[in-house]
DNA sequence: CCAAAAGTGTTGTAGTTACACCCATGG
DNA sequence: CCATGGGTGTAACTACAACACTTTTGG
C-alpha cells in the first residue's frame, strides 16, 4: 500500500451542532455523556470518521444515530483543531451545523442517547471547545438566516407566517415588526399558500404555507449588499 | 500516553488558496510540483499538519514558507476528506485562502518553490480535488466581499478608487457603474484620503486612501438584507 | 361584543440607479 | 488643445420602516 512516509496521522473527530425551534427559542440538542472521558459533562454529539467514509456521509451517520432523521439541512460549519483541545489525545474535528423540526425526532433514540434539547440563554457548560463550536454555528445561523431562505429548515413542512416570524426574532434576539417582515417574505415568492389554516390559533386562523422547493433551489444562492441590486 | 483506542487516524494536510490582483484580473498561486506524487503537474500550496501545531499555525507556516509574508489576510475555507481525494492515503485536507498584496511577496521564494501567478480564466488542471476548492474560495470570496470590507486586503497599503473599482469588477466579472461604486464605497467611511495623488497615472491622478484600521474592525462584521437596517 | 391575533394599506424617507457634466493631466 | 481618465451633481425610482386600520376567531 503506497503510503506518504514520515508524516503523522491524526485522529479525525466529526461534531454535530443540531438546531431546532420550539416555537419559542433556538435550542440546541446536546448529549450528557454516560461515557468517558467527561463522563456526565454535557457535550456536542459527534464521533470518529471512518477510514472508508467521506466527511459528510460521517455526519449524516452521526445525525441519524441521534435523532433518527436522514435528508436534513446539513452544512459544514469549521474544523477545529487546536493542539490541546481534546486532553486524551490530539484530534481534529470537523464541526457540522444541522437544522432539523424539533418535533420530528426519533424520541426513543434521543432519550437512549441521553441527548436533551437546551435553550441558548441558560446552556449547560460543554466540554473541550464545544461552547465556541457552538457560539460559532449561532454565527453562522445568522448570517446566513439574514442572506438565503433557510428558516424553513427550523419549521414543519406547512407553517405561517407569525411561526415564522417568531422564529426570525428569536434568531436574532430582537423585534421585528410583524407587517414588514410578512411582506418581505411573501415578496421572495418562495412561499405558497396551501389554503388551510392553522387549527391551533386560539383566535384568528393563519394561512398555512408550505415552500416552494423549485423556487427555493434556484434562489438559495442570491445575495447583494456592496453589489448593485440585480436589474433582471 | 493516553489515547483513544480501536479508532483510525488520518493524514491532515492544509492547501492554502492564495488570491492576488494585478491591476486587471484576480491571479492564484499555483506551483507546479517538482516532487512525487504528481510531479510536473499544477497544484495549490500545502503540506502537512505537524503534531504540535494548531491549524491556523500551520496555514501561516505554508504561506510564509512560500510568499515570505506573515501577518495577511487567511481564513479557513472548509475541510475536504472525500475518501478517494488523494490516490496515495486518504488524506484529509484543511483549506485556507490568503489574500494578499501580489506585488508585496518574496520572489525568491516563490521561484525556488516553482510557483507561478495563474489567471482564474485560463487556469490550468489542477491535481486531485483542488479545482473544487478554488471554485470554492472564489464563491468564497465573492460572498465576502459583498458584505465585508476585504478587497482591500487585495491591494497595497495606500490605493485609489479606480483600483478598487477595477478590483470589484474583476471579482465579480461584470461591470460597475463608476460614479456609483465611488460613492458607495465612500459612504462607508472607511477610507481616509491620504492627500497624495497616485503618480502612475497617464492623466488625472487620483487620490490615494488608506483603511481607517480602527472603524474596518468595528465594522467589519456587519452585514444585512433580509433584517431591517440598523436604525442606530 | 370584546380581546387577541392575523392580514392589508399608506406615507415619508433614504438609498441607489442611470445618467450628464466638469476637472486635471500629458502629449 | 484634445483625449483620457478622475471627480461631482442630480432626477427618477424603489425599497422599506413606521405607522393605522380592518378582519377573524373564541369565549
Amino acid at each position: 500500500m503506497n503510503q506518504y512516509p514520515h508524516s503523522t496521522r491524526l485522529l479525525v473527530a466529526i461534531d454535530c451542532i443540531i438546531f431546532g425551534f420550539d416555537g419559542d427559542e433556538i435550542k440546541l440538542l446536546v448529549i450528557k455523556r454516560n461515557f468517558e472521558p467527561e463522563r456526565g459533562k454535557w457535550s456536542l454529539m459527534g464521533g470518529f470518521v471512518n477510514q472508508e467514509e467521506d466527511l459528510e456521509v460521517g455526519a449524516e451517520r452521526i445525525l441519524y444515530e441521534l435523532t433518527g432523521l436522514n435528508n436534513i439541512y446539513v452544512e459544514q460549519l469549521l474544523t477545529f483543531g487546536k493542539v490541546n483541545r481534546d486532553p486524551v489525545e490530539r484530534t481534529i474535528s470537523v464541526v457540522f451545523f444541522a437544522l432539523i423540526n424539533i418535533h420530528s425526532h426519533d424520541e426513543e433514540s434521543v432519550r437512549a442517547h441521553n441527548a436533551h434539547w437546551v435553550s441558548l440563554k441558560n446552556m449547560p457548560q460543554l466540554i473541550f471547545d464545544h461552547e465556541k463550536m457552538v457560539q460559532n454555528a449561532l454565527e453562522r445561523l445568522r448570517y446566513k438566516a439574514a442572506l438565503h431562505p433557510i428558516g424553513f429548515e427550523l419549521l414543519p413542512e406547512t407553517f405561517t407566517i407569525p411561526q415564522l416570524h417568531k422564529l426570525y426574532e428569536a434568531i436574532y434576539g430582537m423585534q421585528l415588526d410583524r407587517r414588514n417582515f410578512s411582506r418581505k417574505i411573501l415578496s421572495t415568492g418562495l412561499l405558497v399558500d396551501t389554503g388551510e389554516k392553522n387549527e391551533n390559533s386560539a383566535t384568528k386562523k393563519a394561512v398555512l404555507y408550505r415552500l416552494d422547493k423549485e423556487k427555493y433551489e434556484d434562489k438559495f444562492h442570491s445575495f447583494w449588499y456592496f453589489m448593485p441590486e440585480p436589474s433582471a
